[in-house]
DNA sequence: CCTACCGATCGGTAGG
DNA sequence: CCTACCGATCGGTAGG
């Protein structure tokens, strides 16, 4: 499969391909995919060009393992500690808040992923527009999935629309986002307690107390244990 | 000052840039500032690239005037319409309707102005990061002083945060931009629903009674007499 | 992983 | 507005 390693993942091919990439990821994210050359990826590194392709054959398939590895580093700070987390709307409490906070602790070093890049590429054409489009949607589907659940569960009024739900949760994040950049003029804070707010507005009263807390318990738990 | 003609409007200097620039934020609203260069532009308009330099010295300058048309294209469309509507709740729902209107028009042919521009360059130095903040800072102006007229007419309830209101009221819109372009998702009317359904929310009895119609009306004013 | 090289294109200039 | 040119960089290849 694309991206799995052949050799162990000890070998010095791998954690050759991982340096790059990573380096790969802080450049996208900073100046966007388009500044992603092979000549600044190879004088950044102190390594030949020629070096490169023997790890990606062509462009193309540079841009889209920087993506792949974009997703990973995404997966791992916002989908993963989620889905850890009980199913319902403290789930879905969870996807925001961890969305918010990849923002605050500048998870990706800029403001390219996956927002610039979304709204660069979603209109054209092409593999790595395919594969940015596919980043969104699975984003998507897992916030949907989350307000599904949470009506399933009866925690959510049935006749509220998940897709629209979805939609204007992820609405808030891209406008919190939004006025972060612009002058730095909406706090975290304030972007939870409208979160929190449009939250509870949904909400029956089968709610867990605790629904609203969990994601910082759980950070806890994974630095308690290494 | 930049971008004034110093020749009558109708010169063929001026005729020819605006061939130019038309052709180049065609280019950048597709592809993204970064697909703008200058030989590319040379060639489709059947020009040579010192042609191009004949009228703008350097490439940022290029950028700078691109930018700066795609803004009065923007102004055009949105910010002109609504300012000629009345003040308060009415241009508040007039400046969402037309930024809507704006995206379903396609006014620009392509995703990238001003969105997806933004979010690639808020997190940058130099002058074309900043003449692209600067119409973000403008736009929302716009938005957070009509939610400010509407307070002083008594037409929004008076303990509202003008400045949360219109980061929510862009975070929608946004969001309807993310979910049309994601999978055609969410329709303008949809968009139009949860955007009215918030301002009626926001709205004292004071409102007049066609405060939420008037776009339509004004814009079958404008072809009525031209 | 390297050196050495390719044609194409980049922003820009000289001179008219 | 043009032709003719510049050095730098682009993605990519040959051969080791």
């Amino acid at each position: 499969m694309l991206g799995t390693p052949a050799s162990p993942s000890g070998s010095r091919g791998e954690q050759s391909r991982h340096t790059i990439l990573a380096r790969a990821v802080r450049i996208a994210s900073r100046e966007g995919l388009g500044a992603l050359t092979i000549g600044r990826l190879a004088k950044e590194l102190h390594m030949s060009k020629s070096g490169l392709f023997a790890h990606f054959q062509s462009k193309p398939a540079l841009e889209l393992a920087t993506l792949k590895t974009a997703q990973e580093v995404f997966d791992e700070a916002v989908l993963l500690p989620a889905q850890a987390s009980r199913a319902g709307i403290e789930r879905l409490w969870n996807l925001c808040d961890l969305w918010l906070q990849h923002i605050e602790e500048r998870i990706f070093p800029g403001a390219y992923f996956f927002t610039g890049a979304f709204f660069e590429y979603a209109d054209r054409p092409g593999p790595v527009a395919r594969a940015i489009t596919g980043i969104a949607k699975q984003w998507f589907r897992a916030l949907r999935q989350a307000v599904e659940e949470a009506q399933g569960r009866g925690e959510i009024h049935p006749d509220a629309d998940a897709q629209q739900v979805a939609w204007q949760l992820h609405g808030q994040l891209v406008g919190f986002y939004w006025a972060y950049l612009l002058e730095r003029g909406m706090s975290g804070r304030e972007a939870r307690k409208v979160l929190l707010g449009r939250l509870r507005s949904l909400a029956t009263g089968k709610v867990p107390a605790d629904a609203f807390e969990s994601v910082r318990a759980w950070k806890r738990y994974l630095k308690a244990q290494p």
